[in-house]
DNA sequence: CGCCATACCTAGATAATCTAGGTATGGCGC
DNA sequence: GCGCCATACCTAGATTATCTAGGTATGGCG
C-alpha cells in the first residue's frame, strides 16, 4: 500500500506530530492522507524498529493516560533522512507524471 | 526503484509512443522521465509478459530494421486499467503529499 | 572476422510489505 | 467484580515486486 515509500511516511508523519506511539502514527497516517495509507501494525513496527536501528528516530517508554506506550520521536539524523527522502520523492513523482503526461 | 508503480510507468509509456518493443520501452521510459527511470531488463521483461498475460499489452513478433523484435501494444482492457491506475497513482501522490504537508 | 551494441530471456536472490497470529491492560456495562 | 472490547504492542512466515546475474542470438562496423 505504501509501495516503497514507507519511511518517507513514517517519518514524515513523526515530524508533524511531534513524539508519536505506534497506534498514534497509524491513526496520523490515516488521517493526514484522507483515509488513503491505513496500515496494518504488521507493517508499521517492524518499520519503525527498523528505522530506530538506523538511527532514524529514538522511542522511549512512558505512560500517557495510565497505559504503557512507546513514545517515537524524530532524530537529528532522522529529520536529515526526511530532507533526502523529500526530495526523492519529489524527483519520483515528477518521474511519474512526466511518463504520464 | 519503480517502487510499486510499475505497471502504471510501462502502460503510461506504451501509450505515449504507440507499439515498442522492450528496449525500447526501457529507453522510452528513461528519456520521459528526464534519467528517473532507468530499468534494468531482468524488471522490463517479465513485467511485460505479466501485462500480457493480464490482457493489458499485446504483442507481435515483427523485422524492424532487419531485426527481429517483440513489439508491445496496448489493448482497450490496457487503456482502462492504465485509465485506473492513473487516478490510484493521483490519490497516492496526493496521500502523501498531504503527510509531508 | 571479431567485437560491440542491440535485443531478448529466465532463475534465483533480495527486499518490502502484509497476513495471521500472539500478549497485555484499562475502562465500560452489567 | 467480571467479561469484553478497544487500545497497544509484538513477531514469524508468506507473499509479492523488483533486481542481480547470468544466458543466447544477430546485425553492423572496423
Amino acid at each position: 500500500m505504501a509501495h516503497g515509500h514507507l519511511d518517507l511516511l513514517l517519518l514524515g508523519v513523526l515530524r508533524r506530530g511531534g513524539p508519536l506511539h505506534g497506534y498514534a502514527v497509524i491513526a496520523g497516517l490515516r488521517d493526514a492522507s484522507g483515509g488513503e495509507f491505513d496500515l496494518p501494525e504488521g507493517t508499521v513496527y517492524p518499520a519503525l524498529h527498523k528505522l530506530e536501528r538506523n538511527g532514524f528516530v529514538r522511542s522511549d517508554w512512558s505512560i500517557v493516560d495510565g497505559r504503557k506506550r512507546r513514545l517515537y520521536a524524530l532524530t537529528g539524523t532522522g529529520r536529515a533522512a526526511l530532507a533526502a527522502k523529500k526530495k526523492e520523492w519529489a524527483m519520483f513523482r515528477s518521474g511519474v507524471d512526466a511518463v504520464l503526461a
